[in-house]
DNA sequence: ATGAAAGCGCTAACAG
DNA sequence: CTGTTAGCGCTTTCAT
């Protein structure tokens, strides 16, 4: 069916081995030979097999991408910059959703190997590093984004949450704010801890003691959860004038939920999300958020992951900022004593 | 460095042909020699590499999914839901976005071609067929979704947007509507023509005449070109009392621009949007919208591709309907004669 | 400056 | 029931 580097040999009357120096420039060939050659491969439109290819050569130009979700917009376009980034590198991506579900995680990563990857990118969806170490004793090189397990000595890329966190509470606090809810995740990952930290930290470093009734954990991952989550904030401590969601989506319930229990946003209770959705910025009031710094990330994946293949023992460990995208979601709080 | 084939019929004293069968359950082995090889599997940790097996038995069990954008929510559900339903079938995606370009998408093609896709699923960018029709001839299976090439007999699977949008206006205008404005997609494609067809046979089918006022396309595709282009409507006539608009995005947009105009939704004006995206039900007022159908579209997709892979002369043509999500941003006007 | 040929890891005849 | 072997399409020595 399709033509192979036979057919053109013979059509350009040379040996596969021509062939193979044209197509990838990896000798002399003169002139002559590689016009017949190039006319051959048009003629008989001709593409290289890259996965044969790599049969010797040892590389297949893919790459693996394992992530929760590319649904989730933020990880969506995440994937998106990645995989245009790679592209350029000649490198295709192999996407692979875990839905944050460890036996997927593996099954994913099994597919992989099998797929001769050259790479593996991973959002981990869990401490569990078992199969993660095995790919690396493969010799494959895996990157994690985002999340990181600790001591596996692995390359890693991820957001400093603990200051993200930090700046965004203190920014409360400078704006007169003292009682502040924390909307933390249904599920403990290795960023909720850092997180929590920037959010305790800068509430003792301003000298305002902590109340455990301002800390509530989501039921699950939609935006209902953060309408639940902040009515029962709200009914265990009235006195609440902000909060802080650890996702976008939850902020938007937060809103709503505070919205349906007769307050208004921000006047009456101040909230700040994360990630910097898209749709944030078109709100009403405009979301004040910390930014998810994905082409930051996706620059640094690529980096990595090129330097790793070029030197099987390079590793990395990296940490973005995420900046707080300051807009209209918090005030001074209406009976705050900086009024 | 990882174990081959030879590796494990090494370990367990038997021949690499039995280890291949064992591992594809191809043809009988004895218990003793399967218990051998699986030991030896394990114990060398042995993933089969599914490339080289293609070499010869033609299946690599990778399909290419090419669409516009996965940072897309829309998109993005879409490509997870067609991910999921092939990895029960043992296939994965390779996603590769065009951004709409049609560079872009031939230069994806090349690379699905050389990574020897088994089949190849997309949202065509253009309608431009030549690349995509090489494919065919190449005898890779292709699937065209949501946006269809006439008259090159190849398997499409597309939202029935005539029909949908029909349904739409229908029920604007039994609301009493019938200053109705269209907000229409930047660039054509093929189902732009559809809904323009199906907005304009809706009125038509009540008497009611088409008023060039009403229409718009927008200047891009964001948010802001919702704003812009709904006020341009209302400047133009300002008797409009409902809005339809291609995306969801753009229906937010244009809520946005009818408030800012200093009417409020629905009750001066109404508002349709298209695709049903996650943040419409969390909107205020719940945005009525056009469903995107993403299950039924990624089921007959996969079914279409399988069929494909077993016979190759396979075609199907399937439209799947756009149900109207009836929510809040829909009432009669205030001045309808139906008051 | 070019070609011949070995072999990458595997499947599928073919033998026995 | 199991093993031997010929390729699949390509890269890469090794010759010339």
């Amino acid at each position: 069916m399709a033509a192979t580097i036979k057919d053109v040999a013979k059509e350009a009357q040379v040996s596969i081995a021509t062939v193979s120096h044209v197509v990838n420039k990896t000798r002399y060939v003169s002139p002559k030979l590689v016009g017949r050659v190039n006319a051959a491969i048009e003629k008989l439109e001709y593409y290289p097999n890259m996965l044969v290819g790599g049969l010797r050569s040892k590389q297949t130009f893919s790459v693996g991408l394992v992530l929760p979700s590319i649904s989730n917009e933020t990880f969506g376009k995440l994937a998106e910059t990645i995989q245009k980034l790679f592209l350029r590198e000649r490198y295709s991506l192999i996407i692979c959703n875990t839905s944050n579900d460890y036996e997927l995680e593996v099954s994913a990563l099994n597919t992989l190997i099998m797929k001769s990857v050259d790479a593996i990118i991973i959002v981990p969806s869990t401490q569990i590093a078992e199969k993660i170490i095995e790919i690396k004793n493969r010799g494959i090189p895996i990157i994690l984004v985002d999340r990181d397990i600790k001591h596996i000595g692995l390359s890693t890329v991820t957001v400093n949450y603990r200051a993200s966190t930090y700046n965004a509470v203190n920014y409360l606090i400078e704006n007169g704010h003292s009682e502040i809810g924390y909307i933390d995740r249904a599920k403990e990952l290795s960023h909720s801890m850092h997180q929590r930290d920037g959010y305790i930290a800068a509430l003792k470093d301003a000298g305002i003691n902590i109340n455990p009734n301002n800390y509530i954990r989501c039921q699950g991952y939609d935006y209902q959860d953060g309408v639940d989550a902040v009515q029962t904030l709200i009914r265990n401590n009235p006195a609440i004038t902000a909060v802080l969601a650890y996702y976008d989506v939850t902020a938007l319930g937060a809103i709503r939920g505070i919205v349906d229990s007769g307050y208004s946003v921000p006047e009456d209770i101040s909230v700040i999300g994360c990630d910097n959705m898209p749709f944030t910025g078109a709100l009403v009031p405009r979301l004040t958020t910390i930014n998810f710094p994905i082409d930051a990330i996706a620059d640094a994946v690529l980096d990595i992951t090129l330097k790793s293949l070029e030197n099987r023992d390079y590793i990395k460990t990296l940490e973005v900022e995420g900046a707080l995208i300051i807009r209209d979601s918090v005030t001074k709080p209406r009976f705050s004593l900086n009024r």
